[in-house]
DNA sequence: CTCGGTGCAAAGCTTTTGCATCCGC
DNA sequence: GCGGATGCAAAAGCTTTGCACCGAG
């Protein structure tokens, strides 16, 4: 609680010192974007957090949510995902530890795992063929056992 | 040149039985399109597939292409990628090395690099999760140093 | 002969774009 | 007040779907 709010704080002004180094507004429409997507949980996409701002009569146009949502991948404060079909699910990525994703084929379930090996095989294939490389994604697709598979999306 | 020709052969075989075990039809749509992947290299989407059998003229629609793909990919001779962008890419997948990719977010290049580890995680993952994984995706990006950087698609 | 597959075009969905209006600076 | 940002709707781009026709079994 405590804790979420710090967080949501730090955020912010992390947002904010971002705009201002890149000479972007602060408009109220990109605030209560960034406090939807730490408010809420978990993975989302475009129309989820549409929805959910339109819920609580916040009306802000799909265009800037896409807007927003490029600005904050690129100050780190948001992961996009591609997770096969062909909607882009998005992530908070601040306050948050390091982790990829499994996933069931059967119901569609997106399960969390850290492995810290992944990122020395990042280092060392970094060094190897001479990138910078700045991020990741490693998705293992499978079956859930049968007993915990919900066999239903989410 | 022949190890090219007996891997078609191989190829065609494994899609035979697998075509005949799901009491699909051997049209020779699908037999053309799974020759015009396995004849040309590297990374292709749907509109280049379907070009390049144009320009052989063999006309296929794309309809049939999207099917077929389909099935190759549900009889693991071809592997689906998703890179990010809201475009589907395709790989031939036997007969090739497992790999994963590396992809420059200045230039878009695409490099492939194999690292077993990946493979021990794999197995640990799925051990620990109770998961039954069969495939994974492992991408990483980042800037490939200037001087190799082409700056430009593909 | 049957019914699955193909081709074509239309529809569907997500994402991008154009433009008038608005408001942060 | 200027110029970037927003909102709306139209356009774009990939993929799926519907339907008539074809051809594998």
């Amino acid at each position: 609680m405590t804790a979420d709010t710090e967080i949501l704080q730090e955020v912010k002004s992390i947002f904010i010192s971002y705009l201002e180094k890149q000479a972007l507004r602060k408009t109220p429409e990109r605030f209560a974007i960034l406090e939807e997507i730490y408010t809420r949980g978990g993975h989302f996409d475009v129309e989820r957090l549409y929805d959910s701002m339109k819920n609580k009569n916040y009306r802000v146009s799909r265009a800037t949510i896409y807007n927003t949502l490029d600005i904050l991948v690129d100050c780190n404060l948001v992961v996009k995902h591609q997770f096969g079909d062909n909607l882009a699910q998005y992530e908070k990525a601040h306050g948050y530890k390091q982790h990829d994703h499994l996933i069931c084929s059967d119901c569609q379930k997106v399960i969390e795992f850290c492995d810290p090996r992944i990122q020395n095989i990042q280092n060392m294939i970094g060094d190897l063929l001479q990138f910078n490389i700045q991020h990741h994604s490693l998705i293992f697709r499978g079956e859930c056992k049968k007993e915990n598979c919900e066999n239903r999306p989410q």
